[in-house]
DNA sequence: CCCGCTGTGTAACTTGGATCACCGACCTAT
DNA sequence: ATAGGTCGGTGATCCAAGTTACACAGCGGG
């Protein structure tokens, strides 16, 4: 069992302590793809994230799927974030990549925690990390070709990596024939290799180049 | 002369007191077109607006910008936050739309201002808006097509705007003729009239059809 | 063993948007 | 008035990406 003071120090001197969740749900288990929130659900509290992964993604009215960004343990969900602070309806569909545990902490705790300095500056880095992510994101989007996207997503995943072409896909915002076309120029050039949900690296450096290069 | 207690009644009660903003800068005046910060610079501290508006946009190698969002009185900049909370190059630049005031706060006294719970929420609401805005962005650029987003750009801003092909196609992340092209066709329907720097709204109702059109 | 499912490959075609190369209208400073 | 600037308009062409419509391979279960 995770304790949450092992990812937030800060944690350890909150008043009441962390037996006292109040109002707050779990930790709770969950299996490889639930389904944590969706578009315009309404949401109880902050989900902290204790162990296992969440994939954040959008997705348009048709079949496509863009994803925003992960959250690793430690880490706050921090979309479902703006529906607590704003009353805003959900922007967008957590699911869960890996068997995962999570706490649900009640507005009230959170507000409790906040008061510690430390923990506060986490929460606003983590803030600003993702606004920072999503920048990146927008601009990936507007600006930069799906070859030079799929070849960044394709690196820092280890050599060999067992994902299906539609994965990539609902990844990057686009459909599964432009990903396989994609994959198929990249092991004509001798960049990869393909196999069943499989995809070697045999030349990074080409990648990253490709993944780099402006325009053209 | 803007007293940022008037935006922000929370902090009437912070010790010590606004009149000693430590190594914060400011109040200072700025005329229209002031970049204020840039991608890649460093940053001093946290921009709070007092009075006029910044644009915060992002641009590609080439001629392209794309705007993320503005800034009006009350609000602080978050893109620099990213850089002070995890020392990260800043990702956007911000550009000043109308003559502007603005306080840099020191990240000292910032971390005093977050004692105050009413501020803290004023912040934490603000990023959380951020997310959503920055969110719906992404969603923009991935999914809907130009004609949707210049067609819901335009709305919202009176009945006749003046403004430039070139400003909204920045505003976009296009470029000029594809925004004139498109502004004629809307023209040639009857939805608006087009005049040197000006575009009236005649037909409002149509433009938010065409902004909410799924596809097609 | 065959059936059906999921994953992959691909060719033909369409389309939205960018690029290129202009032109003309208007604006204002000398 | 004219010259040089900004702004708007437009056709030709190009290209990345999406769409449609398959065909086939591997695999697991009945």
């Amino acid at each position: 069992m995770i304790d949450p003071t092992e990812l937030y120090p800060a944690l350890a001197g909150v008043q009441p302590g962390l037996s006292d969740l109040g109002a707050s749900i779990g930790p709770m288990h969950v299996p490889t793809g639930t389904v944590l929130f969706d578009e315009n659900a309404p949401c109880q509290g902050f989900p902290m994230l204790l162990e296992g992964e969440v994939r954040v993604s959008r997705s348009s009215g048709d079949g496509r799927t863009l994803e925003l960004y992960r959250v690793v343990p430690g880490e706050l969900c921090l979309v479902s974030s703006a529906c607590l602070f704003r009353s805003q309806p959900l922007s967008a569909r957590g699911v869960t990549t890996k068997p995962s545990s999570l706490l649900l902490i009640a507005p009230s705790v959170f507000a409790r925690w906040l008061e510690l300095p430390a923990f506060r500056d986490s929460v606003l880095g983590l803030f600003a990390e993702r606004m920072a992510d999503l920048t990146a994101l927008v601009d990936a989007v507007a600006f930069r070709r799906l070859d030079q996207r799929l070849a960044a997503a394709l690196l820092g995943r280890g050599t060999v990596l067992g994902t299906t072409h539609q994965a990539l896909a609902d990844e990057l915002g686009t459909v599964r024939e432009i990903v396989t076309r994609l994959l198929r120029r990249f092991e004509r050039e001798g960049w990869v290799e393909l196999a069943r949900e499989q995809i070697r690296i045999l030349d990074a450096a080409a990648l990253r180049g490709q993944a780099a290069s402006v325009a053209n």
